[in-house]
DNA sequence: CTTAAATCCTAGTAATCCTATAGGGTAATA
DNA sequence: TATTACCCTATAGGATTACTAGGATTTAAG
């Protein structure tokens, strides 16, 4: 299941990416328009920023924006900053790799073999989509 | 992520269907083979058995056993009795739908239209492996 | 220069879930 | 009848989730 945070997070950058302009969004107008709590979307906001999806302009007028292109912004890569691995084991993950502490033999473990048939599917829709797919 | 329950509950089945004969397994087999601690996997034969993918033999001798073929035990009907839902969200889930409390209109969420994708793809991987598929 | 507006940052917290563990009850078999 | 193995409930510690509080910092406008 996704977090509350990834999902939030992934209708704020395409509420930001839905912006005619390109002036900063600020994180209250976010917040009203998509139901999110301020303060929670404030602390999702700075995880996407601190990852390179967005900047942000402080003081008066500030808010948030694209950094990159909407088409240039793959799903993979914005799950990934928010909810960590897309792989349903540990085992299967390729950017958070772990082994199982029961395995002793990776390749003869059936369940391994049907995670990484999930794993490369998944991968396949979550990166052929980017953040323009969802505007 | 897959939680543990999940996955030892797989791996159960997975030994149980690989026995030549039809006799019934003890636990205490399947947890020495499978490193799995003794009761955490009682607790997980125990919702295998309540859901019906298996059946138990008490006393000597005792010990579970498959009650369908391998063949006819589908991935998603497992996954669902021990991990829930199969979909990353509440509102995309075809077993356990909940609607999201900060979306008016499920149909112009653009996280939800993502979300579809995924959980169709998952779905197809998990209906066309069976348990015949992980021995 | 001051002030209002906005992000930045560190903590903390209540609730829930996960991963077991403990201990006894119950039923079946040799 | 003793043994074996399943059945069932309770619970505990740790991790994670979803927020919340409050102040520090930066910026633009008046």
């Amino acid at each position: 299941m996704l977090s509350k945070r990834t999902k939030y997070g992934l209708k704020a950058l395409a509420y930001i990416a839905r912006q005619e302009d390109k002036s900063p969004v600020q994180i209250g107008t976010i917040a009203a328009n998509e139901n999110i709590s301020h303060k929670f979307l404030e602390s999702i906001l700075l995880i996407l920023r601190k990852s390179g999806f967005l900047g942000a302009k402080k003081g008066k007028g500030g808010g948030y924006y694209l950094l990159k292109e909407a088409s240039d912004i793959k799903m993979t890569d914005v799950i990934r900053a928010l909810e960590g691995p897309i792989a349903m084991l540990p085992c299967v993950s390729l950017n958070y790799y772990e082994k199982c502490d029961d395995c002793p033999d990776e390749d003869a473990c059936s369940v391994h073999k049907l995670m990484i048939q999930v794993r490369d599917n998944t991968l396949q829709v979550l990166r052929n989509n980017t953040l323009s797919d969802l505007v």
